[in-house]
DNA sequence: GCGTGACGTCGAAGCGCTTCGACGGGGGAA
DNA sequence: TTCCCCCGTCGAAGCGCTTCGACGTCACGC
């Protein structure tokens, strides 16, 4: 193994020298410089990461916790993920992967050993319990999701009230103006994050601000319950042209249900989601929708953490803008 | 921060003592011991990984390589990865995420910054550049799939030889005697990793060991290329009663074109799959498979990686039983 | 012409841990 | 009883890097 040192003899300078003309935190004259530099790549030497991490208290890592639960989408996790690790190669820093399953022991262990630098939570529950211990870590740490209390937290999530607000202001721009959306299962609402509440805060804040007629309807993840919903909410809003739905597990089937309710899409029926671009673009008719930005909430996600790292100080909350891909589930309304 | 030799003041031992206690690595009596633990667990220790690499030369960290590239099964390398990460745990190890994007590059500073003890490649290909590094390097990896020359390397991937087999006997089990494959696209067999050959390598031996009539089909991976093939598929083997079908994209497009044709899955046609289970369960009709290992092939990469580590030999190449899980698509053959 | 910085470099101290050699004490073999 | 060896522990020497203080040199301003 080539060391510092062996660069410093060859290079005929100290090795603070060379540590210096690495790290620039001192002046280093130009010529010492390139030869130094091309000591080291005549050596083709590196700096032992471990070494470095000891005598500069950074091990330039971060953590990374992905989720594992059921009803999480891997592919928009993976996009997440690579993202991340994409984000912090630019930064010079590499990235540790931690499954959820190791809990609050195993971010305090990464943080405590000081093998990480910082942390990237994703899945961030209402009441999750990592909150505490998140706090009181000494390492920074971001969330992707919010909490019910960010207090003394750094999150990042897309802004869903604004999702919710942006496809009734889609369809209101069509023409429609009698809108209902059809939402995930109602445990959802309760449980686990906010952002379902969030979604339906903000379609009901925009269809009432743009006088429209609306209707919320929370729906199970299935087929059956999928018709139901469609049924019913033909029968209640007879005048129904727009709907938004939120939950990926059932479009294909709501698709299918109000066919069968003998509405062409989007003839009849325009439509609109919130889930990954991937589902939307192979459905049967593909379906205007507002994506979860995976690689965006990445990038952010990390570039929080570098703010954090040097000290500038980051705003606690961060929503990103929706943006909402139309296709061809919606179209100006015609009756 | 806390460190080893508050740990061995409060304990009244000296540090060497308390790290000896904690490695294991020399004898250290029971009360010692005892009073070593509590102290730690008293004060909160945690040893500084970076001082801890640097001194012992051995980071506890594997770098982990995920492919990007198109047509890889997300969930499939999801759940490797998980699997990998928790295996690892278990071995007091940590997992450093890679993008294939870094390339080689990335694999040769992970290892020459001495980050990462060892390596575990995904997606290998026959004429992977990144070979003649993980050859160079003096860090033990192991690959995930088979290039065309695995010397002086350690491979591990599903059998799919033994996979090809196992289908044709799973149909000659159930009475059927003239069968067929539908393939992968053309430059599958000519690009990239072997294994689509090593199937119907299988697929032959095995149907001509068990005398059964046998044709394969490179298929590309579009509905009309399926209906094509099943068409042709048709016409030259009439009493066509089993196909085994490698080719995850077509696969629903091929019992759509089968049951087109007028045959009833399974009364008519048996149908057995290299898939994901995922995907094999979900499909109209459930579809007798042999699903890439993926948990398992992750936990076994790790052992074999921590086999190198402690200069146990291990096999170069590692093949991984292939398991059929009967479903609805397969049944003994009527005509 | 001399003081005063700024620049460029060096040497040494340490980051927190592991590990090697050494050493005292006790038990078993001779 | 004596010798030897092993057990349990200690002290010290690094592992390879960063960083702090120091120092010489040069240019500039007064």
């Amino acid at each position: 193994m080539v060391k510092i040192t062996d660069v410093a003899r060859h290079a005929g300078v100290s090795p603070s020298t060379v540590s210096y003309a690495l790290s620039g935190k001192r002046p280093i004259s130009a010529e010492t410089r390139a030869r130094v530099e091309a000591s080291i790549r005549e050596l083709g030497y590196r700096p032992h990461a471990g070494a470095r991490a000891l005598a500069s208290n950074k091990s330039n890592v971060l953590a990374m916790v992905v989720p594992l639960r059921a009803g999480i989408n891997v592919p928009v996790v993976m996009q997440f993920a690579v993202s991340v690790v994409t984000t912090a190669r630019e930064h010079d820093h590499d990235v540790l992967l931690l499954t959820q399953e190791e809990g609050e022991e195993g971010l305090r262990r990464v943080a405590d050993t000081a093998l990480v630098d910082a942390l990237i939570v994703m899945d961030v529950q209402l009441h999750d319990p990592r909150l505490p211990l998140l706090r009181a870590l000494d390492r920074p740490s971001v969330l992707i999701g919010f909490p019910a209390d960010p207090a003394g937290l750094t999150c990042i999530d897309l802004d869903f009230k604004a999702a919710g607000e942006l496809c009734v202001e889609h369809l209101a721009g069509l023409g429609h103006r009698v809108i209902g959306l059809i939402g995930s299962p109602p445990e959802v609402y309760v449980r686990q994050t906010a952002f379902a509440q969030r979604v339906v805060q903000g379609f009901t804040a925009a269809a009432a601000r743009l006088g429209m007629s609306s209707t919320v309807h929370p729906c199970e993840a299935t087929p059956a319950a999928a018709r139901t919903v469609a049924e019913r909410l033909l029968r209640e809003q007879p005048a129904l042209t727009g709907v938004v739905i939120h939950n990926e597990a059932i479009l294909e089937p709501l698709i299918d249900a109000f066919e069968h309710l003998g509405l062409r899409i989007p003839t009849d029926l325009s439509l609109t989601a919130l889930c990954p671009d991937e589902l939307a673009e192979t459905l049967p008719v593909p379906v205007t929708s507002i994506a979860i930005p995976s690689r965006e909430v990445g990038e952010q996600a990390v570039h929080l953490l570098m703010s954090k790292l040097d000290n500038t100080p980051v705003p606690s909350a961060t929503l990103l803008r929706p943006r909402l891909t139309a296709r061809a589930s919606t179209a100006p309304r015609t009756m």
